[in-house]
DNA sequence: ACCTGAACACCGTTCAAGT
DNA sequence: ACCTGAACACCGTTCAAGT
């Protein structure tokens, strides 16, 4: 909190540009003037820094957009994570509930990020861990690993925002991968998911996934629900 | 089709540029090349005309998109009815879930349409027509006007993509409602809806939705159609 | 009434140059 | 290793000028 800018004891002119303070101040940008000021030339500016400087610590527009992203999924999860300290051991639904209204909360206290998250085609580490974290309670919960992977697709798009690929045909072809070792670490539930499906080779593509037929069961199962309300009047 | 640019018999050097055409071609640059691709001075290369000139037909880029999605809205109108012309009378489940499929086939057809919707903040005819109409499906279903009404914003936000007001606080009260004159025409169910509901005073804003409220049940309802499957299993 | 062209204040990014 | 400054190819939009 001491210096950002100008001389310190040391003689270094200004606290030197890390990923970290990137990232952060960043986030800070978009939190107060909207994701449209977010330029590399502001951040640079915000930063004390030419614009151009921002690209030893980070690929491109892109790649900041991407960290950005990430920065706020693990602000999701550590909601969830102190929320589930407090009240731990609650069944799925209630657990599912929870995590859904948390990831809410972080997306009200950064407004764009919905509209961001719907730009990326690469998971990173975080929204991985999401996933599977949901992914766990569905199928302890009783979930065959078909229908906890539908519900994953009904509430990614609703809750998360991730509708992206609910309209885009193909989209799920050209999300990136991370390597298997990371995924192995990360993501144990997704592994078993897709150990438990047959298919033809290792590839860790979730390209089986059906646009069409995921839409339908989202649609479908809010139908159900709104029938079930309506008998209930 | 004949003669789009160069000289015709009348002498005139080209078809001129009408509102029309401007939003036909600025539909047809995205299909083709994206929306980032949709930029002024490329649909003026496209008309055959320098860029400056298309705000005398439209206000400026951000009144091209509200035209655009327009557009794209009444296209969704248009195979709506003519699927209900084949096949009439279902009742109101059906009829939602044809009508939500029917949104969908007009999204592949434009795969930068949902993205396009979220940023709007004023509703044109043709996405107030649409809202009202699944309202009045609703309704005489056996909806009541409460449970309609949370109805449309789980089936908006999940079907049609509008997503927004899920996320940002207090969107509501940005957007413009169009004049009542227009309204009564247009929105029959709606404003019935509005009369039906207690209100201080006779302004037409549909002020009264509750971001948090809506985000609930959206996902209620989801749940517990999850949990019939689940108890079908 | 419709269209033009120069200009303004922005973008992301490349590249050669500095320390 | 990190940062700079000029440059390139773009944006949306304003404004005075043309026909």
């Amino acid at each position: 909190m001491a210096v950002t800018r100008g001389a310190t004891a040391t003689g270094r002119r200004r606290a030197p540009v890390t990923r970290e303070r990137l990232v952060e101040t960043a986030v800070a940008i978009a939190d107060a003037d909207g994701i449209d000021a977010l330029s590399m030339r502001r951040l640079g500016q915000d930063l004390g820094v030419e614009a151009m400087s921002l690209y030893h610590h980070v690929a491109g527009k892109d790649a900041l957009l991407d960290a950005v992203v990430e920065r706020c999924v693990e602000e999701i999860l550590a909601e969830i994570e102190n929320e589930e300290r407090v009240a731990p051991d609650r069944d799925w639904r209630a657990t599912v509930r929870a995590r859904s209204l948390a990831a809410r909360r972080v997306m009200l206290r950064h407004p764009w990020l919905p509209s961001v998250l719907q730009t990326r085609t690469s998971m990173g580490a975080a929204v991985i861990r999401l996933h599977d974290g949901v992914l766990g309670v569905l199928v302890e919960g009783g979930f065959s690993y078909d229908l906890a992977h539908h519900t994953l697709h009904a509430l990614g798009s609703r809750v998360l925002g991730f509708a992206q690929e609910v309209f885009t045909p193909g989209a799920t072809e050209e999300v990136e991968i991370p390597d298997p070792a990371m995924m192995a670490g990360l993501a144990p539930h997704i592994m078993a998911m897709l150990a438990s499906v047959q298919h033809d080779g290792p590839e860790l593509t979730l390209g089986w996934c059906d646009d069409q037929t995921e839409f339908e069961f989202g649609l479908d199962v809010l139908l159900e629900g709104l029938a079930a309300r309506l008998a209930r009047t």
